[in-house]
DNA sequence: TCGTACTAGAGAGTAAAGAG
DNA sequence: CTCTTTACTCTCTAGTACGA
């Protein structure tokens, strides 16, 4: 007798209510003989399936069985559906499958309500398998080799013990540095030639840091966009930083953590913007668009 | 452990009888 | 003539006996 197919027979049973012995034979592959036994082998396990006679009759489950039996709440099992449709947003496995299977465990609809692709714009398949062999890096607790690119653009060759992937606003990788000897905060998409070594390592004693108390600076940025950026504005600073004014531009004040990466930021929106404060981040925009400028114009010149 | 052949129960469909 | 009731048949399905 296969515990397999009992498994399946109950989840037959749990997603189309009542289902008739032959079709559950055929499903199966087996007999409607077969089927009777592993019925009687669930009911002799305690779960409480019943049979109907007839036209339109079948086998299922005593309504709502699982729940009852079930030691989560509603609520609980709400939030380890909608965990689950968030985890299948990296659409990295059989999330899809086993979302199903638990939908139907639980007798709720799944969670439909919120989609989210974590993958950029034009990212294909070779982006999706480094996430999968990350993501089978830090399970298998296997240390990784890969070439990073830093924010000057120099690569340099690591070896790390992964340990947490992260999603903030891109994908992060955050793993053990066996260069550096030391937590490091890697960005996902500027490593190159990832691959598993043969090399396991175990679990470290030193806490990982936590990236919102690493201690990363933040600024005050005072900006001043103009009336043709409205739509980047509203779709990339909170309502509440934004204030419009009478002529159409736009005063923007936010806090932003510190690092090269705001010069590039501020430059994407050409010379729609205006940095007011601070004069540090004014004076290195200048010097970026002046650069930009010899660049250009040298020839004329 | 599984399949074939069979039995029995339950519901749907249908035709006939009866009442208004 | 129409509607309702009743009895019978058919079909579908669960369940059993027996053997490989």
């Amino acid at each position: 007798m296969q515990v397999g197919r009992l498994f399946d027979i109950v989840y037959q049973l749990l997603l189309h209510g009542s289902v008739t012995a032959a079709d559950l034979a055929e499903r199966f592959e087996v007999s409607t003989r077969t089927v009777y036994r592993d019925i009687e082998a669930l009911s002799e396990a305690g779960i409480p399936v019943y049979a109907s006679r007839g036209r339109n009759g079948g086998i299922s489950l005593i309504d709502r069985f699982v729940l009852d039996r079930s030691l989560l709440s509603e609520q609980e099992q709400d939030e380890i559906l909608f965990a689950l449709q968030s985890v299948r947003a990296a659409r990295t496995g059989r999330d899809g499958e086993l979302l199903s299977r638990l939908s139907s465990v639980f007798k709720r609809e799944s969670p439909d309500w919120i989609e989210a692709d974590f993958t950029d714009w034009g990212s294909g398949k070779e982006e999706k398998d480094r996430f999968a062999l990350l993501k089978s890096a830090v399970l298998q607790r296997r240390v990784i080799g890969f070439t990073y690119y830093n924010a000057k653009g120099e690569s340099r060759e690591r070896l790390a013990e992964p340990v947490k992937l992260i999603f903030k606003n891109s994908w992060y990788l955050q793993a053990f540095c066996l260069s550096r000897q030391d937590y490091r905060t890697f960005k996902i998409s500027r490593m190159e030639q990832v691959r598993l070594t043969e090399q396991s390592f175990e679990k470290r004693e030193a806490p990982l840091p936590d990236l919102d108390e690493k201690g990363i600076a933040m600024g005050e940025l005072s900006l001043l966009f103009s009336p043709r950026l409205a739509y980047r504005v509203r779709d990339e600073f909170h309502p509440s930083c934004i204030s419009a004014r009478p002529d159409g531009s736009f005063a923007v004040t936010t806090s932003y953590p510190a690092g090269d990466w705001i010069i590039g930021y501020l430059l994407s929106f050409g010379s729609g913007v205006t940095v007011l404060a601070p004069d540090a981040i004014r004076e290195q925009v200048q010097k970026e668009a002046e650069g930009i400028q010899r660049n250009y114009f040298k020839e004329k010149t």
